[in-house]
DNA sequence: GTGGTCTAGACCACC
DNA sequence: GTGGTCTAGACCACG
């Protein structure tokens, strides 16, 4: 599976979880209409609790992206993808602005913060090609 | 005072102070041997419990970042200026590598990605101008 | 057919079912001796489970309100259509007192609560006619 | 307390709960910027699990019914009051027509369904006075 | 097999 | 003391 955790993060575990559903749907790893993993076979992959993986797919249920089907498992909702592509961008420039707004405040001169992230951009271009 | 809380940050209040400590001294809005608030005035000032304040600065003391001077209070260590540069730039850089590595594992565009670091970068040194 | 499931009522569905098909003998729709739909049949109908529709019919039997007739299914029993007359009125003055009684617990103005329920009466009656 | 929970009523505990924390706002039972019980207190009270009271709570914050004080417990929220208002008419009015609906299915008497209701509306009235 | 609910009890951060 | 999170394990309804 795509998803990981880590434990050491702060995040909460349901958190990343959330966020990484809505990733992998907006980033098409999972389509409308399909199956997610079910509570108790990721809770098993992510050596994680059940009750934690249902509380994550519960928000997430909240939100609109994922459905019940009876019996069946949890389903990526009708319109997920499109909103959480939208969602996507959201929460990713949140974390860039966060992470930015404690290096200005950390005094870091603007030239060594601007050379640091360019360089782990680089990194990360460099990794996805 | 130059510290700031967000209380919906996910990250203990405690840790942020810690890390706000350390980028003062990195940045030189702490100098060696300075005193810092007593723990019940910066409790005051961030409407923080003054227990959460005491943690966080039996922390920075555990990490030489602070010392005790008896009668007076805390006092920023005498090295602690250099390391806290050093570590400085290793706690940001971890930041950034953390969300640039979910932003990719989002299958966000690396373009788009880039597009969007760099407007927020921007944004972050036209505040600082 | 008669029956129509809720399926986000928070009632579990054998238990609408059940009270769905006393009511249908009740009013008359389902006649003593008279053959019920086979659980395959309803299953299909109301797109629910055979399973569920089995246990419906389980306790339906348990109630003497189904009997099974050898080699044809489940029929209306006997005396059926009395009792379920009788039970009508039980259900749903039970209901109606749990409504009302939440809504008296909700301090909701006594003059407010006539007025919704006069006019959602009216309303019903409307369609009925 | 003013809440009572019905362990056979079929609706899940939480959801019970969180019906009732906004009909007690929505009463002025509980007036904006007042403490609601504490989770440990109000499960002790009902003889319910505190999870499930905390459930109940995390989804009426969700819903911007409560809000969390920090170390000091969950309040009603600002605007809950006016909002809750408005709901309450709306919860209320989706259980009498649930309640009607079903009724006239199982093909009740028009009359005889008018008299049982007013004769509970007249009981419930009753009760107030 | 699936999700939904509930219980019991732990640890953490915060007041 | 407070809420928040997590674990462990039970039972139920549904497929």
């Amino acid at each position: 599976m795509f998803f990981q955790i880590d434990f050491a993060d702060g995040l909460a575990i349901y958190d990343q979880l959330v966020r990484q559903v809505k990733f992998a749907v907006a980033g098409g790893l999972l389509r409308a209409g399909e199956l997610v993993p079910s509570v108790r076979e990721l809770a098993r992959e992510l050596t994680v609790n059940p009750n934690t993986v249902a509380r994550a797919y519960r928000q997430l249920q909240a939100e609109d992206v994922l459905q019940t089907v009876r019996g069946m498992g949890m389903a990526v909702a009708e319109h997920a993808p499109r909103r959480c592509r939208t969602e996507r961008v959201t929460l990713i420039r949140t974390r860039v602005r966060q992470v930015l707004a404690e290096a200005r405040r950390s005094r870091l001169d603007a030239g060594e913060l601007r050379a640091l992230v360019e360089a782990e951009l680089a990194a990360v271009e460099q990794e996805e090609a």
